[in-house]
RNA sequence: CGGAGAGUAGCGCAGCGGCAGCGCGCACGGUUUGGGACCGUGAGGUCGCCGGUUCAAAUCCGGCCUCUCCGACCA
């Protein structure tokens, strides 16, 4: 391709509204255009990384035996409320009417019509397993997209489903789906964490996000400095610490005024006292039973972990009046001294606390100095609150430290809450009929791009792995006209790079040297050849890598041979 | 949805009751060509939209729309 004719539109300045650097720069470099919040044209650019990008999760999914196909955007309202979603995806689920009333809404992810489509046809155990994959547009109509590609409402996806038989199949198609992600991300030029994750509402199956460290990650993972723990946010737990007895001497309980002092900031302020010291008594009604959960006062409660804890299925806060009913005080002065109705369980950090605040069950009024066992029965010290940097880790007696990284796949078992809602059943080998078992696996096509962008640039611009780069080799020809000599050269050393088989760019723009230096960097095409006064001095072109790692003088003869083999050993990276 | 900010030329911005501006980009002519060159000429506007105040509104007031940031949310 020829500069000159390349639908190239770069910027100088990016506009305003793009924050982070990825959209800053795939902006400026002409790969994508805004056409309103969160949804984005690619341009001719941004669309060959795009289906680089496409093409390599592709290969990886045939080669472990999936099979593509296609299914369509819009979905009758019909199917969602088979499974229960139409109302519980709430207002991110895009919802319209045809001309004839009909309800349809914009596909946000495909489980009901795969399911659909595989009751239809799947009926014997011997039709199993199967894997479908499809790569395709998604709308999710997200409450505040941000972050440009990152997280747009309207986004690239391949999503994958297998059909088991029973565990033991699904354990392999997970497998092999696991497998085929660290080899897709891994072509893809990204380093990749596999972290534990929730494995959604069926529980005791696995789960994996592949997660990118990048501070600007909205997602974070615990990594365990000693082992290789691994964990999203959500999952990640903590060792049970060894109990500490040696507790001096405790003060004595005491009730104290606290005239409409209700959160932990008021409270502690009020007291002159670290949140640290005090525990917060928050009150749930876990499948309709209420219990009390204790945490620090500077923590915050994980619901999964709780939920999970208590091998419940229905966790939500108690409210106001449940609270009042419960405790005899208002909202605000909750504690668990002589709270003996509800069972009590403490997180972990309690079991290092002494002498601390929490509510007097009385309004305006809370306890300070008090103590495990002696003002407080707790029926059982867990897990509870969402992970911090420095907690221990769950598997060694290493630390976890929590870092910002970007979600771009995730594996996960569906279990037959599917193909139970929607009666995708098959015939087993004893003439039993049963569901059908699931599993699902995303790969965000169009986050990588944006996560690429975001993880491998310079201040000059993009700088593409070659397995993805929208070219391999961009020439920036410093000649003035296409007639003199060097511009002959230029000519024939495009035209022979191209008949190699390479993908090659013709920078043959009338523009000054510096903009098509610029322009070169900002795109990020990885090899750069510059034809400029220097052929005729030595005979020999230049290659830089847009990496930065190199420059050699190639003579005219063996440039396309070089760049060849340079392109393969990119390749291998 | 709560809080904050913004919308003026393709992009970045100034102007804040009285002629619609600047830098970059764009077009034309000329001089340039190893890191976003220079000179000259020119084109380009529903000042987000609707209404109000005023002799006069980009500017003041009201409503709406859109975008961004922080938060809530994110199978």
């Amino acid at each position: 391709m020829r500069a000159s004719r390349l639908f190239l539109p770069t910027l100088r300045q990016a506009p305003t509204e793009a924050t982070l650097v990825s959209h800053q720069l795939l902006l400026r470099a002409g790969f994508i255009r805004t056409l309103t919040a969160g949804i984005y044209s690619y341009l001719p650019l941004g669309y060959r990384v795009l289906q680089k990008i496409s093409q390599i999760v592709r290969e990886e999914m045939n080669a472990m035996g999936a099979q593509e196909m296609l299914m369509p955007f819009v979905q009758p309202a019909e199917l969602w409320r088979e499974t229960g979603r139409y109302e519980a995806y709430g207002d991110t689920l895009a919802k319209f009417k045809d001309r004839r009333g009909q309800e349809l809404c914009l596909g946000p992810t495909h489980e009901e019509v795969i399911t659909d489509i595989v009751r239809q046809h799947v009926r014997s155990y011997r039709d199993l397993p199967l894997i479908l994959y499809q790569i395709q547009t998604k709308f999710r109509d997200e409450p505040r997209p941000r972050g440009g590609l990152l997280r747009g409402r309207e986004f690239l996806m391949k999503d994958a489903y297998s059909f088991d038989k029973d565990e033991t199949g699904l354990g392999q198609s997970y497998q092999a789906m696991y497998q085929a992600y660290r080899r897709a991300f891994k072509r893809c030029g990204l380093d990749v964490l596999a972290a534990e994750a929730e494995s959604g509402e069926i529980g005791g199956s696995e789960s994996a996000e592949f997660m990118v460290l990048c501070d600007s990650g909205e997602d974070a993972v615990a990594l365990c400095n000693r082992c290789g723990y691994v964990a999203n946010l959500e999952k990640a737990e903590r060792r049970a610490p060894v109990q500490n007895q040696s507790v001096g001497t405790l003060r004595s309980l005491e009730r104290v005024s606290t005239p409409d002092q209700r959160t932990v900031e008021e409270v502690t302020k009020f007291l002159g006292v670290r949140p640290d010291q005090l525990v917060k008594t928050l009150v749930y009604l876990a499948d309709g039973k209420p219990i009390a959960a204790l945490i620090r006062g500077d923590t915050e409660l994980n619901e999964q972990k709780l939920r999970r804890v208590l091998s419940v299925q229905s966790l939500q806060m108690a409210d106001a009046e449940t609270i009042e009913r419960l405790t005899g005080a208002p909202v605000g002065f909750t504690g668990p001294v002589g709270l003996e109705s509800i069972k009590i369980i403490a997180d972990y950090d309690l079991l290092s606390m002494s002498d601390f605040v929490t509510g007097a069950n009385e309004r305006d009024a809370h306890y300070i100095n008090v103590n495990i066992g002696r003002d407080v029965r707790v029926e059982r010290f867990e897990d509870l609150r969402w992970a911090l940097s420095g907690d221990s880790c769950p598997r060694c007696d290493g630390q976890l430290e929590l870092k910002p990284s970007i979600e771009i796949g995730h594996v996960f078992n569906l279990g037959t809450k599917y193909s139970q809602a929607m009666h995708a059943l098959f015939t087993d080998g004893h003439g039993v009929e049963r569901p059908i078992i699931m599993g699902c696996y995303g790969i965000g096509i169009s986050r990588i791009l944006a996560t690429i962008a975001e993880v491998s640039h310079d201040e000059k611009g993009l700088i593409w792995p070659i397995s993805v780069a929208p070219y391999d080799c961009w020439i920036v020809n410093l000649a003035t006209s296409k007639d003199d000599a060097i511009g002959q050269v230029a000519e024939y050393l495009y035209n022979s790079l191209q008949e190699s088989g390479l993908e090659v760019v013709l920078d043959d723009r009338l523009e000054s040297a510096g903009v098509k230096f610029k322009d070169a960097d900002l795109i990020g095409v990885p090899i750069q050849i510059v034809i400029g006064r220097r052929l005729a001095e030595t005979g020999s072109v230049e290659v830089r890598l847009r990496a930065g790692q190199g420059r050699w003088e190639v003579p005219l003869a063996e440039i396309a041979v070089w760049v060849q083999k340079k392109r393969e050993e990119l390749m291998r990276r």
